[in-house]
DNA sequence: CCGGTTTGTTTTAAGCTTCAAATATTCAGG
DNA sequence: CCTGAATATTTGAAGCTTAAAACAAACCGG
């Protein structure tokens, strides 16, 4: 786990300076949200990772890598493995190795690009995945359990626009590598 | 960042197994929407994460820590520090020796209880931790802008539901340390 | 075809994180 | 008071993670 701003449960919100109760700052409802959506993808992301170490001795990103080269049966490059977990390239190099050399994934080289590498699961590691993917599947619908059928679908369209709307900020952001003093660009 | 089955945008769903188009199986609408959830917190914590570091050279960890502080100015000791981030006892050990290296936290021994410590925001702390939740807080709400007010209030209320679903989930897991020949419990 | 840019990967350093074991201290009964 | 259980913290090993630097290979416009 880690993380965050988030609360084991939530107290009083209170000022970030004083302690003292807030006043009705400018965009504390925001704020509260943030913290509400970390405590719930904290909490779930805790437990999924303690029970795939206690019923397969498996870490959350070797089951995350797995997850995507099942669903990718021909392989993946490590740039593709890294774009679609959304981490850096050297953190795949890394996993790769270790899940090689444990045997559940296969590597070799691409017929058409010498620099880059094609990663499978192996037959083990196949097996050993759809092993846990129905246990996950199984722990998910647990943790959602007491949402009905249209408060899971009211909770994915605002988190779709939530995310919709957090992109639009991203990229805003970027397109301006910090330069500051520049004539030649918008 | 990090983590998990999130998704940089949503491919099909496919089946773990075969890679095909999934039948709809038992609980597909709950794996979705946790992968959704996680695709959020993991753009915006990693936004966040961007910008402390390239604005204030912070991590976020850091800044989640003196966050803590900054609303209890009592102090707190290690202990709640960890129950209140949510993580583990020596990883907040480790986090307070940088932050007192660095100036932003003092650290005293406790008067009743010898074993624990207090520690505490140092004015330079405070200022320092001022300065970037000034910044934070407008990051967020630019992160969920898009959201109307009514939105966010949907939001809040669907995820505090999700986030008592999941606890309920949770704590039913616990209680039952491991054994599983015994006579004397539920 | 050449030279500059982009892309795929690895490496390194630093830091975060957990679990489990080790210490030290306090607490609760008897 | 003594002993065993609980609490507060630290330490160590292993693994995850990133950013940045370094390469190698591919691509592209002239």
């Amino acid at each position: 786990m880690s993380r965050n701003l988030a609360q084991a449960d939530e107290p009083p919100v209170l000022d970030y300076e004083t302690g003292a109760a807030m006043a009705p700052a400018e965009h504390a409802a925001e704020l509260r949200l943030w913290l509400r959506l970390l405590t719930c993808s904290t909490m779930i992301e805790g437990e999924i990772r303690r029970r795939l170490r206690e019923r397969f001795d498996v870490t959350l990103p070797r089951f995350d890598l797995m997850a995507q080269l099942a669903r990718a049966p021909q392989g993946l490059t490590l740039s593709e493995l890294s774009q679609r977990m959304m981490v850096s390239n050297g953190n795949v190099t890394g996993l790769v190795e270790r899940l090689v050399e444990s045997g559940h994934l296969s590597r070799r080289k691409s017929a058409h690009d010498r620099r880059s590498h094609l990663v499978a699961l192996t037959p083990q590691g196949r097996e050993a995945f759809r092993a846990m993917a129905v246990e996950h599947e199984a722990w998910i619908a647990d943790f959602f359990g007491d949402l009905d059928a249209s408060e899971i679908d009211g909770l994915m369209a605002l988190l779709g626009k939530a995310k919709a709307s957090t992109r639009r900020a991203v990229s805003a952001g970027i397109a301006r590598p910090e330069e500051e003093d520049r004539e030649d660009n918008p």
